[in-house]
DNA sequence: GATGCTTTGTGTACATATAACACTGTTCTT
DNA sequence: AAGAACAGTGTTATATGTACACAAAGCATC
């Protein structure tokens, strides 16, 4: 069943960069690509547009069945298409951003994906076709539009310490931070409440738990 | 010569959505449409994307054949692709924004266009396509991004006064300043030089004109 | 059970940035 | 000569951000 056009056509991808803060460190879904091209490789989720379906709608679709996630809010990243990024064809891709608290990550490798799992963002493997360029405009967008509020109620699990999420936070803006002045801000902010609960991890003193307010 | 593929393609398109300062207010250029579809109606010039030609200089070559324009920095935006938003075919289109100095605008309606011209932002005419969607978000985009030092430097005039440099700030954020701390942050900013000329231009005190400090 | 290691938890002082605010100067018009 | 219209100019108060140090609690070890 060929499809036929006067003038041609490129072809059109969605990827979905999906982050989460895993051990204190943001990371990033990969899957490991079964066909070729860069068989092997590891590469964003992602694939072909369904010719009746809206962008958001195809990058969900995709992200599902290559990993088996439901991606809760999809932030348009933008297209990426030189002309040369695909060996099949002329593709363009149109990057989503998506996060995940990392308690609610079950990974389940797809049809097209050999494998998938998370990535430190400062430990990559080799990618596929230009997806290193994307990533890290991604993580560059992220920087940009992520805030302390954000961390909170989308990338943290269901109750953490403030610790914990003061290393979140900066491993997203690259910087380290006052531990007195983040909770200040934090207190500024209305965003935690105290679970009642603590946890207690080693020779010292245990943290007080906490969870996102609503 | 038909093109055929083995699954549907979509079209890609890219548009240029033009903003400048006239009058102290912000504008964009809109072409209107020569052919069906929307024939008739304002659009922003665009149009389709070569199959071996980067996203960027389609972009600026389509810019300069239906408005005359050459384009200086080409920000992208982001893609826009409902199922519906051209009755011709599904098509995806990737917007760009550019800024110009309005003093540098020389508009040429170009083969595809029955005209072009400069727009107020809040007295557009009816448009076509997901036109005025598209523009919502570049206004948005714009107001997010754009601060006073890149309004001196890319969207005004050779010379101009602080007041109508003033303008320009507030009709971008939508918002009054305050003119002493206005000029004051401009000190600090280091952005703008006299010319030593004034404007003489009405029965008021002359406005010293300024120009943007390399 | 005392000592020491490790991480939690807390407040103040200073610097910087932002916001509010009013009058005089110059030109043209009448 | 008087008045209308816009140009030009500093100070004060408030809010925000930044720098900084020590006691508290638990666990491990001797």
């Amino acid at each position: 069943m060929p499809y036929t056009y006067d003038h041609p056509h490129p072809a059109v991808t969605v990827d979905v960069v999906v982050f989460a803060i895993s051990d204190g460190r943001l990371a990033v879904v990969l899957i490991r690509r079964a066909q070729w091209p860069h068989a092997g490789k590891w590469a964003i989720p992602g694939g072909f547009v369904g010719i009746d379906e809206s962008l958001k709608r195809a990058a969900w679709r995709e992200l599902r069945e290559e990993t088996g996630l439901k991606a809760g809010h999809l932030e348009q990243l933008g297209a990426f298409g030189r002309p040369d990024r695909d060996p099949r064809e002329r593709v363009i891709t149109v990057v989503y951003i998506s996060l995940a608290a990392v308690d609610r990550l079950r990974l389940e490798a797809g049809s097209d994906a050999a494998d998938a799992k998370l990535f430190f963002v400062d430990e990559l493997p080799e990618l596929a076709f230009d997806h290193a360029r994307i990533l890290g405009h991604a993580v560059e967008r992220l920087r940009d539009r992520l805030d302390t509020q954000g961390v909170v109620q989308r990338l943290m699990p269901q109750s953490f310490t403030l610790t914990e999420l003061q290393r979140a936070c900066e491993s997203i803006s690259g910087a380290p931070t006052d531990k007195r002045n983040f909770r200040k801000k934090l207190r500024a902010l209305d965003a935690v409440e105290p679970t009642g609960e603590v946890r207690r991890d080693g020779p010292h003193r245990p943290a007080q738990l906490y969870r996102a307010k609503r």
